[in-house]
DNA sequence: ATAGATACAAAACAAAATGTATGATAACGT
DNA sequence: ACGTTATCATACATTTTGTTTTGTATCTAT
């Protein structure tokens, strides 16, 4: 790829997570990105066709360097007979996370969540049905998945937002205790 | 209250709920409301400031309507000690919640969803906090909180959103389970 | 019933944002 | 060194936003 494509794409990416430190994903004008970017109008859009657009390409980004390494290698894994190794894996997943602190804090904090969590709960549904066979009976499958999702999500969001001060051991056995 | 002020509001927040329908909050223009409202530009701007004020006016309401004679007369109630009148209680929010369904779906999937679960969570944690008090005990309590609001949010999101036909009863009694 | 207050629609307006298109310039890969 | 192409600056039509003005209709209080 061409090193001007990278320069602009990252210089794009760079001005919309710092634009995200400091409002929402909705009120951020494509006007505010490109002027932060420093980039030209019509070159922001040979990059993306929308705001919309940028936000799906950044969460790939993102998803793509805390998953691949870890699910790649590891969809064989079968959660549903080694429950440490689950822990271990959750906490790997947060030490990745917590490396991308900066970005998800924005993306996590609604608006972009919509998009965002979609993403999110799109890998976190390959890793976890095995999980939570062991879980709960009365409550229909789907419900505790979708449950079990939006409690990752959310406890991720929690620590990254308001108490970094805890560990990513920590935080996944909270996790941990939470969903058992 | 002027009865030409009743009329327009209700008449901007119907046209605001039915746009919610079809559209997440974000993509909705002012001009779009006024439209469909069909009242003037400048009568909008008169009874709201932006989009936003728009939308907390409208969560108020619902909010008012789904808790104020619940929590208003049971505030006294002390549910770490009735565990059965805590799940009465959360079914009898769900009915509420029921009714507003049409609203309820347009606001909670994202956007709108920051806001909304805003006001949500702030009635919630009146209720909880003493419930909670029972369960777990290595994780930060606020961390306990944190979750149970979210569960409980998530739990109305997942029934209304796709789930329509579990009745209240059942949906509380999930909630229940999960978080016990 | 009437008088004063006020909510409304319609229109016009400036400012900002959106999305597209052009030609010139500079950086790129080979 | 050459052809390619990403970028910038500029311009443009369109849409949205928020304000203001003016005349009219409707309300409330007396």
């Amino acid at each position: 790829m061409d090193r001007r494509q990278q320069k602009t794409r990252q210089a794009i990416f760079n001005a919309f997570s710092s634009l995200l430190e400091r409002k929402s994903f909705g009120n951020i004008t494509v006007q505010e990105i490109i002027d932060e970017a420093n980039v030209g109008r019509s070159t922001f859009y040979a990059h993306f066709e929308t705001k919309d657009s940028l936000l799906k390409a950044m969460c790939t980004d993102i998803f793509q360097h805390v998953f691949s390494d870890d699910l790649g290698r590891e969809s064989s894994h079968d959660f549903s007979h080694v429950g440490h190794d689950f822990e271990k894996e959750i906490t790997h997943i947060l030490y990745h996370l917590s490396d991308n602190r900066k970005n998800l804090k924005g993306l996590l904090s609604c608006d972009s969540g919509e998009t965002f969590m979609g993403y999110f709960k799109g890998y976190l549904q390959e890793m976890f049905p095995s999980f939570i066979k062991k879980l709960h009976n009365a409550s229909p499958p789907e419900y505790v998945l979708s449950m079990t999702i939006c409690i990752f999500a959310e406890t991720v969001r929690w620590w990254l937002a308001e108490h970094n001060e805890y560990t990513p051991e920590q935080i996944a056995s909270y996790f941990m205790e939470y969903i058992s």
